[in-house]
DNA sequence: CCATTTGGTCTGATGATCGAACTGCAGCAC
DNA sequence: GTGCTGCAGTTCGATCATCAGACCAAATGG
């Protein structure tokens, strides 16, 4: 393993999780998978990710089953289960991200759909429940700054539309 | 900011998030104060860790308001609020690592002081409630395995105690 | 079929991390 | 006080990861 993956003389599951997902990038490259971006260029293109960097880190999702590479021609990239069940550790990571760096003002606003908003410990307000990542929506809010990127993958994103949808840019 | 820690343009909270705790060794740190560690050498020793990145961490988290250094002669790192803010995102994390590498047993497990278990939403099984940290209790699970370290803090840390209580080694 | 886009790989330069050696305090025994 | 033993770092050269940009092959569009 290297450098930027190795914990391997810790006897914790934490050490475990981080080798996977703690490098420099990965955890962007999921947030977006669960966005819906799907293709190497809208990754690359919405992350500003150098392309070496960016195949390294998908082959390594795909090899550890987090990610799964669909589609005949050119290849997408989509989460599987192991991945879907990120999600709760990545919306609290987010929600400390927020309240540290934008208090109040939230950059993007999660709902769960046909019912009420996320709260920060991701259960829905209205009912209670913590909604699967497909069944929440996602939108920006007031905290949210679009004169810091314009590419043609952030203007999609920033319409309202379920998580893990795929976003159509072409 | 260094190579390890710049996501400046992206309008996101979890960019933000991982500008300080997406760095290599800096959430075992975390872990380690969560679990009680709070001296130079132990976390040295604990996370055979090269002492430059070490101090360069600390330093980095003292500076974003996540520790705090006390004490008059040899400094203690404790966490201040909005390190403590970050229990849940840690604790998914967690779990995550827990459910893929070692499913059924986990390596640690997690008590609400005189009530139950958490579950793997970090709420008691018992009473519903998710506790701060000072009212968890940590202690070694069925998936430990003592043999990978044996070094004093990790002896220390074997012995059922609550989070953020000072691990005594000396 | 040809031109363009997509999905990469390769390369040299730069930055981060490593282990080991070194320094300068803190706390203790005397 | 003086000396001693650690503790808390800093400094160093070597190694490894990341970067931007050039290159290249396969897939798609016309």
């Amino acid at each position: 393993m290297p450098l930027g993956t190795d914990y391997a003389k810790q006897d914790c599951s934490l050490a475990r999780a981080l080798e996977i997902v703690g490098e420099r990038w990965t955890m962007l490259i999921l947030r977006d998978c669960f966005l819906g971006v799907r293709r190497f260029s809208d990754f690359q293109v919405h992350l500003d990710i150098s392309r070496a960097v960016l195949a390294t880190r998908l082959d390594a999702l795909v090899a550890d089953g987090l990610l799964r590479r669909t589609g005949s021609g050119h290849p997408e990239y989509e989460l599987t289960d192991d991945g879907l069940a990120l999600w709760p550790a990545m919306f609290a990571l987010l929600q400390w991200g927020d309240q540290r760096t934008s208090p109040g003002a939230p950059r993007r606003l999660y709902r769960h759909v046909e019912c009420g908003d996320l709260g920060v410990d991701g259960h829905c307000t209205t009912c209670g429940v913590a909604p699967e990542p497909s069944d929440i929506e996602a939108r920006p809010g007031p905290g949210a700054d679009p004169t810091v990127r314009d590419d043609p993958v952030s203007l999609a994103l920033r319409r309202p539309h379920r998580l893990l949808e795929p976003v159509s840019v072409r």
